[in-house]
DNA sequence: CTAACCTTGGACACTGCTGTCCAATACTCT
DNA sequence: AGAGTATTGGACAGCAGTGTCCAAGGTTAG
């Protein structure tokens, strides 16, 4: 199942053979048939089940920090570096960025897919960050004026620097930089401190 | 040309056959054959037509904002929505965005393509962006250290909004919410005062 | 008008992939 | 050990797409 994805996302959809993953898998091609008889019904399986995988990933990492409630400082720098660090990793995980390049090329034909996607992965994330910054203006740590906006700006900067430094050969300019958790790291935090510098004392 | 591009982009190089091409166009299957010989060739010319009609494009926006040099007044705020707007626009351009989302997904198994997008379009946009930044920070609008990483965080906050606000619908919660000129202006808008509001006061 | 050239559509060989069938073999469970 | 089940590889039909060929029209220029 890993070696068909990883085939799907390298390959695409089209261009990747039952022979491609019969070889690449300690099954033969006729057992793939017999389980799941149609290329469709495996591509959709295989979507399907790590998926799921992604989601499960997604609900394990969003139990652990609500132990530590709001009684602790609210220092929102380290709170906000601390959300950061789950968004990258939940971003970075190598199923769910496999999933996520997959939907992207391969979704516009499966819509469905899509919006699995969407109410079950980005949604909970965005509320997730939302709350966190109203909670976190409540308390007086920042000022937001529109926390939907103030949530769509955190994302893309944690999620959009992590795309860059890793994946990002593709698009950006320094090429290939070999990805180092610690470059990484600063880079996230550089981003929190934007946020913060940006959302403590004055307005919109 | 354009025919072939967008079904490239939507259905993928493997999915395209050459009488979905020829019937979505004037000439027939043997004329493409007569000028391109080959399915790959076609490929590569349909690419290199449209990357360099973006250069094309993207020098041309290059040009405009140096006739006004830096005699006019340091409103950092302003300079940066104007190079906030021109990146909007290059990235949104249809073919731009096109031949991205194709090099994105076609790109590994093309390798110098991803490397002629990487040196002429990106390298020049991160350049004159960086260049953008230090200029502000020497007039003392701005307070940068490190003008490669501001200049990430801002591409990223730039084209990261944009791209939420109309391909989105691809990934992130709310649905398809319908291109609107006007709120894409406000939320790039915002971004930058985001970052200005940043790299306004404290160093980091 | 005529000659050279280009386009068109139809036919076709060839290739590679999907999905099926089957007989031989390996595995599992009692 | 033995019955029932799953897996394997090989062969194969059917299909779809690429690239070629060709003969019939169209187009352009002198």
């Amino acid at each position: 199942m890993e070696a068909a994805l990883d085939l799907f996302v390298r390959q695409g959809y089209a261009a990747t053979t039952l022979d491609d993953i019969a070889t690449a898998t300690p099954v033969s091609r006729q057992t793939v048939y017999n389980h799941f008889g149609d290329k469709e019904t495996l591509f959709r399986a295989v979507i399907d089940t790590h998926l799921n995988a992604t989601l499960e990933a997604l609900h394990a990492s969003a139990d652990r920090p609500t132990t530590s409630p709001a009684e602790r400082p609210v220092d929102a720098e380290s709170q906000l570096n601390d959300l950061a660090r789950r968004l990258t990793a939940i971003f970075l995980n190598p199923r769910t960025a496999s999933l996520r390049r997959l939907l992207q090329s391969e979704g516009p034909r499966q819509p469905h897919l899509l919006e699995l996607w969407r109410t079950r992965v980005a949604g909970p994330v965005w509320s997730e960050v939302i709350s966190q910054l109203t909670r976190l203006t409540h308390a007086g740590a920042l000022r937001i004026d529109d926390p939907v906006r103030a949530a769509s700006q955190f994302i893309v900067l944690v999620t959009g620097t992590a795309w860059q430094i890793t994946e990002a050969g593709v698009f950006l300019y320094p090429p290939p930089p070999g990805v180092d958790g610690e470059q990484l790291d600063t880079a996230v935090r550089s981003c929190v401190a934007l946020f913060v510098r940006g959302y403590r004392q004055t307005t919109q």
